[in-house]
DNA sequence: TACATGATGCCCT
DNA sequence: GGGCATCATGTAG
């Protein structure tokens, strides 16, 4: 009973959670896997979701771009953690961003959450990012872009980062709702200095919440 | 203890 | 299309 237990729990968000198997594999198989997957938290009075739709995968090794690139510190530890936990990093002094640890405990690895595609409590998440819903014209600004993503869905580093993704009891999760993603494009990174021409971004083909310039 | 730097977004042209 | 705000973190001294 407590297996169909926890199977109805993670179903209950309309999907099935992501178990920890799935970020235990290199982070660009996971990249591109990732791509329709449902971003969900669960607030107290309210549901948020969005489809996501743009990651960058980050390898750690071979790969300067990437936080793990100098080796393990205090901020960075999730990253060679056990797959499946959240790594959140402020940057710029304004903005949160949203990473997800890959491969096993002991090696360096993540992806990056870059933009998604709103589902769920639209309302809310406008809140968070301090606009109306009413006047938006688009809802792009919602979530388009890793900043705006975490800040619409309330991630910071004191209250997120190190939580498990593959718990279904957790206020935050990823989850599987059977949708197929049309086309996956592969493109390079944005948005870094180093290692820029590596090809690791991941986004949907054609998907209006794609962030930055449009790509192939 | 000080300094350089960055996986960005906003606002202005 | 380009400049700027803003600060935690890491490294050097």
């Amino acid at each position: 009973m407590a297996a169909a237990g926890a199977r109805t729990r993670a179903k209950s968000a309309a999907g099935v959670t992501l178990p920890r198997e799935f970020y235990d594999r290199d982070p660009r198989r996971v990249s591109r896997e990732l791509l329709g997957k449902v971003l969900v938290r669960r607030e107290a009075k309210a549901l948020l979701a969005a489809r996501i739709v743009e990651v960058e995968a980050y390898l750690g090794k071979n790969d300067p771009a990437a936080h793990s690139f100098a080796g393990r510190t205090a901020r960075n530890a999730v990253l060679f953690g056990p797959p499946g936990f959240a790594y959140v990093y402020f940057i710029y002094g304004n903005h949160y961003c949203l990473n997800v640890s890959c491969l096993p405990d002991g090696v360096a690895g993540g992806v990056l959450f870059r933009a998604a595609e709103p589902l769920f409590g639209l309302a809310e998440m406008a809140r968070a990012r301090g606009v109306f819903l009413n006047g938006l014209h688009d809802l792009r600004p919602l979530t388009s872009g890793p900043g705006r993503l975490a800040e619409a869905f309330g991630i910071t580093r004191e209250r997120d980062n190190g939580k498990d993704l593959t718990d279904p009891d957790s206020d935050l999760s990823i989850v599987d709702d059977g949708y197929k993603v049309p086309r996956v494009l592969t493109t390079m990174r944005i948005g870094i200095t180093k290692a820029v021409e590596l090809p690791l971004r991941y986004v949907i083909a054609g998907n209006r919440f794609v962030s930055g310039p449009r790509a192939g």
